[in-house]
DNA sequence: CCTAGCGGAATGAACGTTCAGTCAGTTTCT
DNA sequence: AGAAACTGACTGAACGTTCATTCCGCTAGG
């Protein structure tokens, strides 16, 4: 029935989260998904076109939740660095402590998967909608803002020291404490700050 | 002969390389890396014990030109402030003119096989050996940098954002100019800087 | 009893790896 | 010197495995 449904559906994305986190897409058989998830193997047929499919479903829902996490901590009275630091330091405690979403997502934006995704997400980043609340604080606090710098300079002194330590920390090469992520938040800050 | 040995053995790596590169490990069949390097799928096994060998005798390869042509470019009279924009700026120019070698390392480094690897430099770093011409420049200017700061952010607010500008860089999202190179390498210091 | 949902054996394609045969080059024999 | 035997690098068809996908028999709810 439709619960029933639901509940199978929901069993197949999990399962398939952690596999292919754990192992990457080519490493984990429709036939591991389907164990993991208590299904027969024909089923994730029933729910999903093929393995394609599943993989941008696993996506579609991994990625709604990391932005409801980041939008949802949001406080509009604090200052534009605190702000942005306070934005930096939610993304990547939300990514240390989930390590399966964290992982996915590196596999799914470095393979031929993510590459329409990302180019849609960069899209959608230059014309500054209102779903990414990073490009808000950049555009709301433009004169704090070094203003040499151009847009994707801006992205990658945010955005790129967050991937760097969430990997590190993952490899185990690092354990990500308070101090650390605030650190890591301030210098970008200072990176990319008038 | 010698020459011919050596001549497929490097066909190889070459051919191997690009197709690593372009298409990932798992998409990159040993019969079209012979295909390419105009070799009998065979040979292949006579110059390498099975395909991840392969994979580790290319990453040793291409490790070892990267570093090789950061390393002579370095000019110790510098500031540390210049050198390590040098530095920077050459690491980028690097892998942004070498497409290939970039994305066989974003490929080997987020799998398995990179992981002994990756863990190996770390504790290289550890010991501020001399391999790394980065880690002399943390050390060598203890005094310009912010003390707070602890060696994984050092790294972090480094490499990070290379790495992330290079894959929009390859990924035709972002065209790296001299300006952008220059402003991203200051950015850097400036979020590492005291 | 029927039907929609389900499971997992069956299928075929693709892969890494092997191995018996080929052949150019070298050595040995007459 | 010439022929015969040998050597080993080289090849690609063949093998066994693994995977995504299909398909048909089964089960349970109505």
């Amino acid at each position: 029935m439709t619960t029933t449904l639901k509940n199978k559906h929901d069993a197949i994305l999990a399962a398939a989260l952690d596999l292919f986190a754990d192992n990457g897409f080519h490493c984990a058989p429709i036939s591991q998904v389907a164990a993991m998830a208590g299904v027969g193997v024909g089923s994730i047929y029933r729910y999903f076109k093929d393995k394609d499919e599943l993989v941008h479903a696993v996506f579609a829902k991994v990625d709604d939740s990391l932005l409801q996490s980041i939008t949802t901590s949001k406080d509009p009275t604090l200052s534009g660095r605190c702000e942005f630091i306070h934005l930096v330091t939610a993304l990547i405690h939300y990514l240390d402590t989930h390590p399966q979403e964290y992982k996915f997502f590196e596999q799914y934006y470095n393979s031929p998967y993510g590459l329409e995704n990302k180019r849609a997400k960069f899209l959608q980043e230059n014309i500054a909608d209102k779903s990414n609340p990073f490009l808000n604080i950049f555009s709301d606090n433009k004169n704090c803002l070094r203003q040499d710098l151009t847009l994707p300079v801006y992205l990658a002194m945010t955005f790129g020291p967050v991937s760097f330590l969430l990997r590190e920390s993952l490899s185990g090469l690092v354990t990500l404490d308070e101090a650390m992520i605030q650190q890591t938040a301030e210098a970008s800050w200072n990176a990319i700050k008038a």
